[in-house]
RNA sequence: GCGCCCGUAGCUCAGAGGAUAGAGCAGCGGUCUUCUAAACCGCUGGUCGGUGGUUCGAUUCCACCCGGGCGCGCCA
């Protein structure tokens, strides 16, 4: 049994005293339960009182009236009074022992934090996808931090979830960069030996991949070349070929790809699955690098992959014309604002036809019931202009526009001392995200990234980053749990036995001293009722896909807990008191740790 | 021009139909003989970009306008 949502329980209890309690032919109309801006105002708040005055025509206090006294009947136990305010709000007060319910669950159960979803969804998560053509970024460090951050989430209330990579390695990009690298070495290449013919030569100059990162990969390349990859020195003179030059971007394309799944994983994501654009044409990479490299090769009556299945089953649908040579898809019947090409007229598919190839791809292999699946994917912000095409072109495939859900993972600004850091490598500025880790560490990276919504643009104060101390939000959450394990920690030192301190010995604690009139009791209650509020935050998050509800709640409870921790001792002389705030103080631990997890981030015993 | 995102405190941003609009940073002033001062306490700070509309109620939803970002390729 996980920790009670209350407010989804007292919320359904609501709707069905409501309609046994009036004349609703359409049953109850919509109305919310939130959680109480104040503490005044209880634990929940309920404005249904005011959504039934239009339809029963009579004074929202009334209906407020009415349907407090007999919510307080049926709720029984669990609240200690219900109250109509304001205008007609119902404001539930939890009874004690509802209080303490969620901390005897948090500290008893094996599971408490995870939640059986209503409709529980098979989900394929795809995040980062960069092209493997260079470093990881900066930018791709946020969709990192939010897509994972995200699918933690989303398992937490339940949905079954595949964290995806989808690795572009076939396509013009690709073939420019490994263009640019060789032109870069060409020199090198000859110096250890190679014999480079003049088309190659000529192919290699004609590279124009603009990324300065080129020169620096090149560098890091030429000895990876050299040796490890293709054994050069020791054989002597080789030709530079067709074969060889294959030979040379797969690898390059490959080592960049490797270098990026190190970034991935430092960076604490969970990515099990890495789908590589190629493997929709073929399983091997070389000969779908060949296709794209040799004018002759490219016509896509060539392929024999996924790509081609998805080209036919657009052709039989009938959604596509042919101008000027080029095959077009008829985006414009499911929305969008313009038709667009899935083969050029050279024969090359587009991205949006191996685009929909891939989710075709990606839709077979989450099984199952249509009903229960979703792919969602996180892009950055310079993609959103590709969401309409590609969902139309989904449609257009034969899967519902809703089965892709696309997040958008906005821009970041780089901010030192005040000012914007311009991502230039040229001034030896931060460009990778494995610098940025460098410097500020991975927890604090992913909060950051993590604390506000997602589409949003993000200013990443880097002199704030580096900071230990109560201004850098991140230090200050996991302050708060270290703190707690210390307090745990002095106790078994003053004498508390171990056996008291286990978990099942704190749930059995009798909780009543925590609720007294003085201070101490005033802020006992409001940290309880924050506990409360904990499963209705993850799901809002898992809901919204919005994280930053979770990093803002914490931050918050955080908040509540260093001002307790310095006004209120926990290891009193009184044990009752002690062993009470001890039970509290480990279910607050256990919420921040948990929370933390969540977005990825260390929840430390001792900083 | 069309489309998407953003306009909330000096700065960076939460809040997404509700009851006096929040946090962090910056600024000013205090607190370590007491479970970690990576902490705590206090003060200062707002016509929620503008105008209309829907509603019992709008910073939140709708329309238009203004300002900023991005996208609009047979690149991805």
């Amino acid at each position: 049994m996980p920790l009670d949502n209350l407010q989804i329980s007292l919320s359904a209890m609501i709707g069905q005293t409501a309609g046994r309690l009036f004349d609703l032919p359409d049953g109850p109309p919509a109305f919310d339960l939130s959680p109480s801006a104040e503490p005044k105002f209880g634990h929940f708040a309920c404005n249904l009182a005011l959504q039934l005055a239009g339809p029963l025509k009579k004074n929202p206090r009334q209906i407020g009236e009415a349907l407090a006294v007999e919510l307080g009947k049926v709720l029984g136990n669990l609240v200690e009074r219900v109250e109509v305010a304001g205008p007609g709000f119902l404001n539930f007060h939890l009874s004690a022992g509802a209080q303490a319910g969620p901390v005897k669950s948090i500290l008893m159960e094996e599971e408490p934090f995870r939640w059986t979803a209503e409709k529980p969804l098979k989900i394929n998560l795809e995040y980062v996808s960069a092209n493997p053509t260079g470093p990881l970024l900066v930018v791709n460090g946020r969709a990192a931090a939010l897509g994972s951050a995200l699918a933690e989430i989303l398992r937490a209330v339940g949905h079954e979830v595949t964290e995806e990579f989808y690795v572009n390695d076939a396509g013009s990009q690709v073939i420019e960069f490994s263009k640019s690298v060789i032109r870069e070495n060409l020199n090198h290449l000859q110096r250890i030996g190679w014999i480079i013919n003049d088309s190659i030569r000529e192919w290699a100059n004609s590279g124009e991949y603009h990324e300065k990162t080129v020169e620096e990969i090149s560098i890091q390349i030429e000895k990876d070349i050299a040796r490890e990859a293709l054994g050069v020195l020791e054989v002597g003179k080789i030709l530079l070929d067709e074969d060889m030059l294959l030979e040379l971007i797969s690898y390059i394309v490959s080592s960049q790809h490797f270098l990026q799944t190190k970034t991935i994983s430092r960076f604490n994501t969970n990515i099990r699955s890495y789908f590589f654009e190629h493997s929709l044409y073929e399983s091997d990479l070389k000969p779908v690098i060949r296709k794209w490299i040799l004018p002759s090769e490219i016509e896509l009556k060539n392929c024999v992959g996924s790509i081609i299945k998805t080209y036919s089953l657009l052709l039989e649908r009938r959604g596509t014309s042919n101008d000027e040579g080029a095959v077009w898809l008829k985006t414009t019947d499911y929305g969008d604002e313009k038709d667009r090409v899935i083969v050029r007229s050279n024969g090359k598919p587009t991205y949006l036809l191996t685009d929909i190839a891939y989710h075709l791809d990606k839709w077979e292999r989450l099984g199952g019931d249509e009903d229960a699946k979703l792919m969602i994917d996180i892009w950055g912000p310079d993609h959103h202009g590709h969401i309409l095409p590609t969902k139309a072109g989904l449609q257009a495939a034969g899967i519902p526009p809703d089965k892709l859900e696309v997040l958008i993972s906005g821009w970041v600004t780089l901010k030192r001392g005040g000012e914007i850091v311009s991502m230039s490598k040229r001034q030896g500025n931060i460009v990778t995200l494995d610098e940025l880790l460098d410097e500020v560490g991975v927890d604090v990276a992913r909060y950051m990234f993590l604390e506000r919504s997602p589409e949003a643009h993000l200013d990443f104060d880097l002199d704030l980053a580096v900071q230990q101390s109560s201004e850098n939000p991140a230090y200050y959450i996991q302050y708060a749990h270290a703190r707690i394990a210390s307090i745990f920690a002095v106790a078994r030192e003053e004498g508390f036995r171990e056996d008291e301190l286990g978990d099942d010995s704190l749930a059995k604690v009798d909780l009543t001293p925590l609720f007294t009139d003085d201070d101490a009791g005033e802020r006992q209650r409001e940290l309880l009722r924050q506990i409360v509020y904990y499963p209705g935050v993850v799901a809002g998050a898992a809901a919204s896909y919005a994280p930053q509800r979770v990093t803002a709640y914490l931050h918050s409870l955080a908040g509540l807990f260093h001002p307790y921790y310095k006004k209120v001792k926990v290891l009193v002389e009184d044990r009752g008191t002690a062993l009470a705030r001890l039970a509290l103080s480990r279910a607050l631990r256990k919420v921040l740790a948990h929370g933390l997890g969540l977005l990825g981030i260390s929840a430390p015993e001792s900083m």
